[in-house]
This record gives C-alpha cells, sequence and structure tokens, in this order.
RNA sequence: GGAGAGUUGGCAGAGUGGUAAUGCACCGGACUCGAAAUCCGGCGAACCGGUAAAACGGCGCGCAGGUUCAAUUCCUGUACUCUCCUCCA
C-alpha cells in the first residue's frame, strides 16, 4: 500500500511511475477527489466532537452538583445526532478511498527498466555457458518417467493434472536440495522456520495477494472462516511480525523457510503443461528479511547474491534479469529474477524471483521499529526465492543427464545423498 | 469439544456510566567533587486530522457492533491467552 500523503503531495509524479503498471491517470485523480472529500468530512465530525466533548464535560459538573442539565442534553442529543451521521459518510468515504489506495502496485525505483511488460526486461548478467552436449538432451519429464522418479500419470490420476509424485531417488534429489539450501542460507545468517501453511485472509492481504489476486490461490473455508494454502512462505514470513513494533538492534531479520506452495494457475492453461515448471503444489525455499528502509536496495543485492550462490554451487548455468516496471509483482519495487538454463528447452527459465517491496507490504501488514530517538517507521520488507526446489530439480536432471540417461549428482549434494553420485539409468 | 478466568501506557497494576490512579522505568532540575539515595517537576502506546513548523483537536482501556447527552465501565458478538476437564498425531 502506498502512503496517502505521497500521493497528495506528488500526484503527477506517481501517476508517472504508475503509468506503466497500468495505473490510469484518472483512478489517482479520483482517489484524491475522495480523500479530499474524506478530509473535510474528518474536520467537520472532529469540530463537533469536540464540543461534544466540552459540554459532556459541563453536563458532568451539573450533574455532580445536583443541578439541571436538560438543556445541554438536548443540545448534544441533536449533536450527537449529527456525528453520526457524519460518521456514516465518513465510514463511506474511507471505504472508497481504501479500495483504490489497496488496489495501486507498489512504485517502481529509478533504475527499474520502464515498460508495460517482460520485453522490457533487462539482463544483467549471466554465469557460467550452457554445456555443449554431444547428444540430442532429453525433458526433464522424460528423464523422470524413465528413471522411475517422476510420476505425472499418476499425480493426475489422484488429483488431477498438474501434480506429480516423486519417488525413490528422485523424492531423495528434491530432499537433499532443499537441506541443501537451508543449510547454506543458514550460514548466511537465515533463521530457519517451519510456519503455517494455511493462512488467514489478513496475511494474505498484508504481503498483497489480497485482493486483488483471489484468483491465483487455493481457500478452503472451515466452519465459515476462509484459510488460503500458502502460494509462497512469503506470505507466512512476512506476517510473522505484521501489526507489531521492532526494536532498531533487532535488524535485520533474516528468514528462511520450506514450505510446499500451492498456485490455482488460473490463466496459464496451456503453458508448461508437461513437467516439473508450473504445478499446483510445488517446494521452494523461500528468504524473507526486515532491514531499515536506507539498507534495502543493498539488501537485495546481498539477497539476489544468496540465491545466486545456490546456483553456482550446484554449477547450474544462469542469468540475472532486471524486471521491467510492468512486469514485477505488485507489491515490488524492484525485482530480480534469476533465471536457470533448461537445455531441452534451450532457453533460460525462471528459478527465482528476489524482491524489495520498500515499505509497500509493511504499511499493509504494520511492521514497524522504533529508532534510537523513540520515532516509529516502517521496516522494509524483502523476499526471494532460494530457490524453487521442484525447477532446480528439473534444471538438474536436464544439466546434468548422460548420453544413457542416467543423471549424475552434482558434487555439493553428494553428501546430501548420502554418498550417492549417480542416478543410474534403467 | 466442555467449564472458568483474563486482555488497560515499556513493565506492573487500580478503576467500573461523567471522561484512564499509583508504582517501576524514562526525561529534566535540585542536592553532590561526581554517583547513589532523596526531593521537585515532567513525559504515557500507536494512529488520524490540523499547521510552514507549532499550537490545537480527534481517536484511544483485545477487536467489532449496540444502548446513552456521555461507555474502560452496561448489552451483543467475536479473537486471542491462561487454568481445569475431555479428546487426539
Amino acid at each position: 500500500m502506498l502512503d496517502i500523503k505521497l500521493i497528495r503531495q506528488k500526484p503527477e509524479w506517481i501517476k508517472d511511475k504508475l503509468a506503466s503498471r497500468g495505473v490510469t491517470a484518472a483512478e489517482i485523480d479520483e482517489l484524491l477527489a475522495l480523500d479530499t472529500q474524506r478530509r473535510e468530512k474528518i474536520v467537520a465530525t472532529e469540530e463537533l466532537k469536540k464540543q461534544r466533548n466540552q459540554v459532556s464535560a459541563e453536563i458532568a459538573k451539573v450533574k455532580r452538583e445536583h443541578g439541571d442539565a436538560s438543556a445541554q442534553i438536548a443540545a448534544m442529543r441533536a449533536v450527537g445526532d449529527q456525528i453520526k451521521t457524519l460518521d456514516a459518510d465518513l465510514t463511506d468515504l474511507d471505504g472508497q478511498v481504501t479500495y483504490i489506495l489497496v488496489r495501486l502496485p507498489n512504485i517502481p525505483a529509478d533504475d527499474v527498466p520502464v515498460g508495460p511488460n517482460e520485453d522490457y526486461n533487462q539482463e544483467v548478467r549471466k554465469w557460467s555457458t550452457p554445456r555443449q552436449f554431444e547428444f540430442t538432451p532429453q525433458a526433464h519429464w522424460d528423464l523422470g518417467e524413465k528413471l522411475g522418479i517422476l510420476d505425472f500419470e499418476r499425480g493426475a490420476k489422484v488429483a488431477g493434472t498438474r501434480f506429480v509424485y516423486y519417488k525413490g531417488l528422485g523424492a531423495k534429489l528434491e530432499r537433499a536440495l532443499y537441506n541443501f539450501m537451508l543449510d547454506e542460507h543458514s550460514k548466511e545468517g537465515y533463521q530457519e522456520v517451519i510456519p503455517p501453511y494455511l493462512v488467514n485472509n489478513e496475511a494474505m492481504f498484508g504481503t498483497s495477494q489480497f485482493p486483488k489476486f483471489t484468483e491465483d490461490v487455493y481457500t478452503i473455508i472451515n466452519e465459515g472462516e476462509p484459510l488460503t494454502l500458502i502460494p509462497t512462505a512469503e506470505v507466512p514470513l512476512t506476517n510473522y511480525y505484521s501489526h507489531e513494533i521492532l526494536d532498531e538492534a533487532q535488524l535485520p531479520v533474516y528468514l528462511t523457510a520450506l514450505t510446499p506452495c500451492f498456485r490455482s494457475e488460473a490463466g496459464s492453461a496451456g503453458r508448461d503443461t508437461r513437467g516439473l515448471i508450473r504445478l499446483h503444489q510445488f517446494n521452494k525455499v523461500e528468504m524473507v528479511k526486515y532491514v531499515k528502509p536506507e539498507d534495502s536496495y543493498q539488501e537485495l543485492d546481498k539477497l539476489t547474491a544468496d540465491a545466486e550462490d545456490i546456483l553456482r554451487k550446484l554449477n547450474l548455468p544462469y542469468r540475472v534479469i532486471a524486471l521491467a516496471s510492468g512486469d514485477a509483482s505488485f507489491s515490488s519495487a524492484k525485482t530480480y529474477d534469476l533465471e536457470v538454463w533448461i537445455p531441452a528447452q534451450n532457453t533460460y527459465r525462471e528459478i527465482s524471483s528476489c524482491s524489495n517491496c520498500t515499505d509497500f507490504q509493511a504499511r499493509r501488514a504494520q511492521i514497524r521499529y522504533r529508532d534510537a530517538e523513540g520515532q516509529v517507521h516502517l521496516v522494509n520488507t524483502l523476499n526471494g526465492s532460494g530457490l524453487a526446489v521442484g525447477r532446480t530439480v528439473a534444471a538438474i536432471l536436464e544439466n546434468y543427464q548422460n548420453e544413457d540417461g542416467s543423471i549424475t549428482i552434482p558434487a555439493a549434494l553428494v553428501p546430501y545423498m548420502n554418498g550417492v553420485t549417480t542416478i543410474p539409468a534403467k
């Protein structure tokens, strides 16, 4: 959520900044008009409330002295009615202001490429070079099925399309990967947590999946109370400190968690229908940071480096993309995507997204800190995948495949695989 | 699932229709070479409006409604915490 005061002060700047994110100038103008009305009502109602407070004090005094206050009481009855009417108007205007405000995306940082979609993304750097195969590399789903470590058919039978079973060394590879990732992040100072996988609407609002993106998630109703299966651990990790005021000395806070992620993938029909790239349920190791505002961009670089480090240690070629303003997520001011090389598709595919959400989520979720002078400020929040585990399995299967269909286990993972160095061909 | 108790400033903790005591902590001053102790004074969450900045005002006793001229106090609903019972991986 943006600061309404900032929108009041710099409306033209806001319009310009949000134009490439699909926000029209008319929306901002409407918001400001409603905000002006709202503040006029506030002044009017507070004036009456002041009057009521003063007269009520008089009434109290008269009553204490056993006098007659019926004239004042009658007057205040009328004032009370006026207040009631004004407050009702105010509630209505508040609702209208909030409706628009919570649907405005974050302001892109100054160095973010401006553009409406992914065509305007910029490659920042590339690491390593894709391997040259002396044979035609197979897709990971073919490898996985042949090796008996992935079973998409039974996933579909039992749950539906976009579900999978991992088996045997496939399941162990997934487990090895996330243990490896969590260990690496722990070394960098992230505290490992196991959060709830179901969250309430307030949490979904705090990280701004709600109210705009209700279609993308699975929500279950339990005795009338909705709970949503987390689409990412960002939700429970970032809401961990919601409605709290931290001490400045506590910052920065680094958290990491492995969780399953659940996404309805509404609107992605026909895309990545095979394999591990786009499933309704997948594991992801997430990193979340709470930092002071002045540190947030430096922390974003570190966060991105921490995600990259996993790919480097697995020796998987990747590139770093700076997302264009129109391609970044709703709450992000600046996002780097990491894309890993997928040989069978002859392209790079997203495996991590690292974002600085500045104070956007902190304002929604009311996450603040108190500085040495006792002043209260919003924290900045960041999140990044480190990494999407299923996609990492896909990348390993494809990049580490041998001509006979066997898979060499990356050296860094061998200790996590109990010494297994190869997934043998069948 | 059942029963009871609780939720008030950084902490502790009173109040119970007339508009939030008190203690500790914190800040300033006195005393002192300095400190402690003592004394005097002050500050009280967070938020909103207002202002050039102030002043000032509103709100504020878990949350949401209601009754009332007036609600921390009464009524209704609800969340969470604790204790006991019940059940359970």
